[in-house]
Order: structure tokens, then sequence, then C-alpha cells
DNA sequence: CAGTGGTCTAGACCACTTT
DNA sequence: AAGTGGTCTAGACCACTGA
């Protein structure tokens, strides 16, 4: 019995990581591509695809010749940089067991330089809307998302703690593709010192990001602060040129 | 004439690439993957292959049903943190001229962490290669490499100013495949500080990264710090979900 | 040398968008 | 309905690794 959704790619993916994060693959040694094809009733193409998202976000690596390995390292990194879709996911990956509190939810009148970065007029109804994450009553992470009012099917309300993504998909109309994101390190002043819980003058990593829809329209102007204490991001970087069907 | 080095798919895909920069593909519409197959001679999946490169790094992006286009916000991306591979490069990209100078080259007994890090035992031979990165005679970057003495055919010297990478290659007997990085947000010292001409006290991004090869053996231990207002990182974040053929 | 991953092909069918 | 990208197949040949 085949099912296509998700794609063939993505369950013999998801198939593979329960396998490798349950222990199979002893030594750490994974089964050739032509085995896996053979065993799942796929082509190897497909079970190549799986496994080059696997080797991407660092959970195995291969080696020409001689196989594919289970990369223990890779799979203690709980956070990805280029792979947060919602914070309340980043720290439930961290093991935490998040709440989340809306600080306040606003409509005003858009200005630079925010206009320009969501191409809506100036003066135009934005929606800025502040959460905290908590993590056992620990904030850790503080955002303000700006969002133009007329993508907002439903008013946002103080109780829209939902995802931004999923918050768009039920409340608004317009749906969020990506997110291209700036990292600034900033020392945090004092209001949002005493919101985070640390000390003025902390430094910290601040995103400053704009979220696009498939149509690469602008959607969401993001500012996000995040306590290094209690949450760290990685990433794997590889040289361009050294990519594998990637 | 069919040239096997670099493969096809990059060919292709810097084909299109320089095609898209030149400003070929007026009103942003780039042609059907049939249609580049036949022109290119090559087949549709090669062709796929070097669009979903591009559309992975910003360049492009797709419509199912619609077509491919250019987005022109991707294009402006200087820097995209996970393809960093040389500090050198990165600003060449943002159009600056570097030069690089080394500080200092010394060899210690490794301590911890950094024979954890780089799984050697305690007190064998660290190389500590200190270099400045600077763009018109204003320092950019500083880094600290750790690398175990015995990763090394020839010693190191105050001219080893090549990329970590093709020092590596030419002066060790490791190659490097891939960095696992930490970002951490810091305030400079006094001697981070000077070295960087900017005032105590100054928010950075400090790179905290371990290089390994393809046998994900650990190579280098590395840190970094930027000055944010000369060099500012960015990246491009989706859900793990949508991606497509990636 | 046999076995592995790396690349590429040609073709099929589907889901979606546009006309 | 026509055209586009999304997925998948089966098979080929190559480059590299290890015994």
């Amino acid at each position: 019995m085949i099912e296509r959704n998700p794609s063939l790619t993505e369950q013999v993916k998801a198939n593979l990581k329960a396998r490798i994060i349950k222990g199979d693959f002893t030594d750490g040694k994974i089964p050739a591509e032509n085995e896996l094809a053979t065993e799942l009733r796929v082509s190897r193409t497909t079970v190549r695809d799986a496994l080059s998202r696997l080797e991407h976000e660092g959970t195995i690596f291969r080696k020409q010749g001689a196989g594919t390995f289970v990369n223990e390292r890779g799979l203690q990194i709980k956070s990805r940089l280029e792979e947060i879709w919602s914070y309340e996911s980043v720290l439930q990956d961290h093991g935490y067991n998040p709440s989340i509190r809306m600080l306040s939810v606003a409509t005003k009148a858009a200005e630079a330089p925010y206009c320009d970065d969501l191409e809506i007029v100036s003066g135009e109804p934005l929606v800025v809307m502040r959460k905290l994450f908590l993590e056992n009553s620990k904030p850790v992470i503080l955002t303000v998302n700006r969002i133009p009012e007329r993508y907002l099917r439903v008013p946002a309300s103080m109780d829209s703690t939902a995802p931004l993504f999923q918050f768009l998909e039920t409340h608004g109309n317009r749906h969020l593709a990506y997110y291209l994101s700036e990292i600034e390190p900033v020392v945090l002043d004092g209001v949002q010192a005493r919101l985070l819980g640390v000390t003025v003058g902390t430094p910290a990593i601040a995103f400053q990001e704009i979220g696009y829809d498939r149509d690469n329209t602008p959607v969401v102007r993001a500012t996000s602060y995040f306590r290094d204490d209690l949450l760290r991001f990685r990433l794997i970087r590889r040289s361009a040129g050294v990519r594998k069907t990637p």
C-alpha cells in the first residue's frame, strides 16, 4: 500500500531517521542505496533524495566508494538555524515545555523603514504583535511581528499565540513561504532586558527578518531577541561547490 | 563538446546564474524546464537539479503550474551564512578588496575545552594561528584557528595567509569537509576591540566552530569575531517540510 | 577486484495555474 | 485545455574505496 502524501521521499527520510534514532544500524553503517531501494520498494533516486536531505541536515554523511554512515554529532544538534519555522518547536526540540504570553496587540500607521520592507504605502494600518516565549516561567525569546492589516481576514487578539505561519493560515490570506533574515548582535536595553529577565547590557542575538509568501510578497516584518544562556543557535556550513545533489 | 568536470548540473547552474545576473530573462520569467533541457542538451533532471540549487540559495523561486522566476531580493544577498567557506571571499562578495594580516603563530599544549572538541589528548601540541582580515586598512574579521600539529605536514608560518581549507590542502594531511558552528553574541573586550578598531563593549557576533574532514574527524577549532557595521550575515529560512528536492 | 556512492538520461504521470 | 513544475521510475555509466 503506497500513500503519496507526504511524498515518498519524505516518507523514506522519516523512516530512515526513525531507525537511525532508534539505534538500528549498529556500528553506524547504513545499508547501501540499492539495498534500501529494494527493501522499501522505491527507486534508488527516491532513496538518494531522502539520503541527500538527511546528509544536508547533518544526520548522516556519505563517503563515495565506502558507504553511508550515521553522524552522531549532527544528531545532537537540536535547532538548526536554517530550519527554524516556529520558536515554539525550537524550544520543544531543546527539551523545554514552552508557554507563550502575548504582551500586546495594536494597530498603528506604518512608518519607515517598515513600509519599505513590507512594500506598502506609508501610513497603511499595521498590526503589531509582541510575544514572549517562556520555559518554565523563564523568558527565552521576545518577538515583535508587524503585519499589514489587510493581510488578515480576522483581527488579531491577545489569544493569537499560535505560531505565526499557522496564524496566517487561519486568520490571514497570505501563507508564509520563507524568511529572509539578518543576524544582528545587540546589547539589551532596559525594556528588553526586563522582559527577558536579564540585566541591562547583556549581549544577545537579534533576528531582523522579513517573511514572504509563495508569490514573493512581503507579509511580515519581525524582530526577535534570544537569551543566549538558554538558547544557542547552531548551523552546518559547507563549501558551495562540494554540495552533492543537495 | 561536453566537459564533465565540474558536473553538468553545476555548469547549468552557473550558466543560468550568469544569464540571470546579466539581465536576460526580462520580466523575470525563466524558460520552462523542458525548454532549458532542449536548449542546453541535457536531461530535464539535470536542469531541475540546477534550478533546485538556485532556488535553495534564493536566486530564483518556482510556482507550480506557473513557472520559474528571478528573485530580485535573493540576488542582493552577498554572504549567505550556510555557504561561507573562506572569509576572504565573503569580503570580496561584499565588494571589498581584502588584505590579510597574520598576527601570531604559536604552538601550545592543548587544554580543555580544545582537546575535547578536537578529540585529542590533553597536552598534545596545538598550532594556534591568529589572523586579521582588513578592508582598505579597516579591520573586519578576527579569527583564531587551533589545529593539532600532527595534521600539518609543513609547519605554519607568518605567511600562511591562504584560506584555511586551502592551507590544509597544501600544508596538511586532512581536508576540510564542513564546519559545525555556534553563533554567540559577545561584547568585545579590550584586546579584541583594539584589534578590530572599535570601542570596548561594542556588540559583535562570534562564531565558535569545529571543522571536520570527510571522515568526520575534527581538524580545526576556530573562533571568529565580526564587525557588524562592516559585515552583516543573512540567511534564508524555510519550513523543513516544504523543501522541494533540495 | 567487487561494491559503494555520484551523475545523468529518457520517459511517465500527477497537481497546479493560467487561458 | 494547455502548459508548468513536482514526483518517481529503471537503467546506465563513472569515480572512488577497500579488501
